[in-house]
DNA sequence: CTAATGTTTGACAACGTTGTCATCTTAGCG
DNA sequence: CGCTAAGATGACAACGTTGTCAAACATTAG
């Protein structure tokens, strides 16, 4: 079907006069190569459009080159900045990223998981929120000597790679951000309390009211499950439970966006009446009219910094510790400006 | 790392008393294989937990048993109900599916497309809009003489693998739906020209206005972006040149919305005041709050379906020429019950 | 029963890399 | 200047499959 004949490692060796071996060396970043040499390789392979073909390459080095990124998190903006950040990091070193779901809810993840180690044989794995909230998920991969990494806010974990932002302290300053604008009556609403995040923002979000001395009934809790119309809800029970409240902490976007709308259709304008924030500067902050005040964290960096640190280990026979915290950001915009 | 010794071919051959080709045709659904020989592999594979190693398999056969769909579309919901489906189909040949996101409004897809696919030599490609659109793109993957399906309204492809809705016949049956309900004032608001599909949406609906006599007054066009924010712009807009219109047709699911929050935030009533409809049946229309009524595309099966035709022209040598239609369906929302 | 024609099976050489180990250079030191 | 150790290079055998082609075995027609 495709008559273009494949070019080989042999050819590259050919035409630069060298075993393949060097070349072989120079393409994985191999040491004990003369720069001339490798110059000089990188120069006709180059010329010729040489490609490593990976097959090849992953069977005699019986390595895969593939960081599974595994998720189970419906957060699309989320997903892809990871999957930038990862890609971007993979491609530095020659590896492929690729990216799975997995259903944690039914009982069929742990068969999916298996099923995806043993087909894929993957090098490395990046894990994120809810993901890498679950102990049976982590040892699964362990006890495959698989190494990993994980994008979580636990900070527990006491060896290997890790990377978060503080969640805690971002759901403080966020909270701070609506104190200092005024408010003195303030409501959060939590996400599903599976995911430690929302656990961690809601702690923060106490701790600001604590330290700015707002009494109990000056705060408000109130449920949500991180979908849009569980901000709607929220929105109708806050009405009733708490009016005199002037904003309102969404522990994501998308609650904040429910919120919102609530708040519109009952006549209220937002910010005047009502200020909100959300977390996670998704696009729905960006898209909603007004566009939403949110916490932005460097999702993207934390999952190139973490892929790096992990394909670092891979190479390296020892473990490689690595911990790192990531500075947020309160990107101001409409709905609490 | 992993002290594991892999089990190959050769060990079930010799479990089972056959020569490692039997046991290759096995798993590939070789023909010329007697049933008895063929239960007997699959017993004694099934029982040591054989798999056939991916790499092997691909550097041998010169073949990469991936399928790749290129795609340039923000809805999250579209891409994951295509991957599901191509990834079912893909299963069940022992294939591979991967989605990749082409930026074409950038001057780099072409560099990004080209390396993509010397670097994967993916066996087939899967298009879906807009990137199908795109005559460059279909050019480029001609040349290299990759087998592809599209998964468009155009319908004009004369040769290959083809999966579409009638776009057309969708947007009128959409339009006759809010017809019949009594809206005697109706709006059309347009997505993005380069789609396609959105034109045909549009001709649906001026041909349904016409088919029932409705004159030039009692039908307005707006433009949009399929962005939520264009959404609220076309409510403004409405407003202003044409406020007796009592329904509205948005040619995507976001731009609903949009006008639906518009509305509330004005004080109007949905559907009461002003019914809308979308297109997609997204994630929006559900999580929306009042809930959305919109035409759903079967796009799971159409991408299932185009992937097997697509494997099935991999293996046959000549040319597999299939075309099929698929049959929407509109769901019933409250924003138009 | 024989020849002719499938159908099933297997031996063995690819496929394009990397790992291992031996050999050849070079640099450093007394 | 000779010796040693470290660095650079290459030859060749894996890696686990599939492709090719020939051989063995069935089946059918005459």
């Amino acid at each position: 079907m495709n008559a273009k004949k494949n070019l080989t490692i042999g050819d590259i060796a050919k035409q630069a006069g060298v075993s393949i071996k060097t070349v072989s060396r120079v393409f994985n970043n191999a040491p004990n190569v003369r720069q001339e040499k490798r110059d000089l390789v990188l120069g006709v392979a180059r010329e010729l459009g040489y490609r490593p073909n990976i097959s090849a390459r992953q069977l005699a080095s019986r390595r895969s080159f593939v960081i599974s990124h595994f998720h189970d998190n419906p957060n699309a903006d989320y997903l892809t900045a990871i999957y930038d950040g990862m890609r971007n990091a993979c491609a530095e070193q020659g590896y492929y990223a690729v990216t799975e779901k997995l259903h944690l809810k039914g009982q069929s993840y742990k068969k999916s998981l298996v099923d995806y180690l043993s087909r894929y044989e993957v090098d490395g794995v990046i894990l994120s929120p809810p993901v890498c909230d679950d102990p049976k998920v982590i040892k699964e991969i362990q006890e495959r000597g698989i190494r990993y990494a994980l994008i979580s806010p636990g900070k527990k974990s006491n060896n290997g790679i890790n990377v978060y932002i503080d969640e805690r302290g971002a759901g403080r300053s966020l909270t701070e951000f609506l104190i200092q604008r005024g408010h003195k009556n303030l409501a959060f609403v939590g996400g599903l309390d599976s995911h430690a995040a929302s656990r961690e923002r809601e702690a923060g979000f106490w701790e600001a009211a604590d330290l700015h001395n707002l009494s109990s009934d000056q705060v408000v809790r109130l449920e949500g499950d991180f979908s849009m119309q569980s901000g709607f809800k929220a929105f109708n029970l806050l009405m009733e439970k708490a009016p005199n409240v002037s904003a309102v902490f969404a522990a994501n976007d998308e609650m904040a966006v429910g919120i919102i709308v609530a708040a519109l259709r009952d006549g209220k304008k937002v910010p005047q009446d009502l200020s909100v924030v959300g977390f996670d500067d998704s696009s729905f902050s960006r898209a909603m009219w007004p566009t939403v005040t949110s916490l932005a964290q460097p999702v993207d960096e934390m999952a190139h910094y973490s892929t790096k640190k992990l394909i670092e280990w891979i190479h390296a026979e020892e473990l490689v510790l690595s911990k790192r915290e990531f500075a947020t950001q309160i990107i101001a915009r409409e709905s609490c400006p």
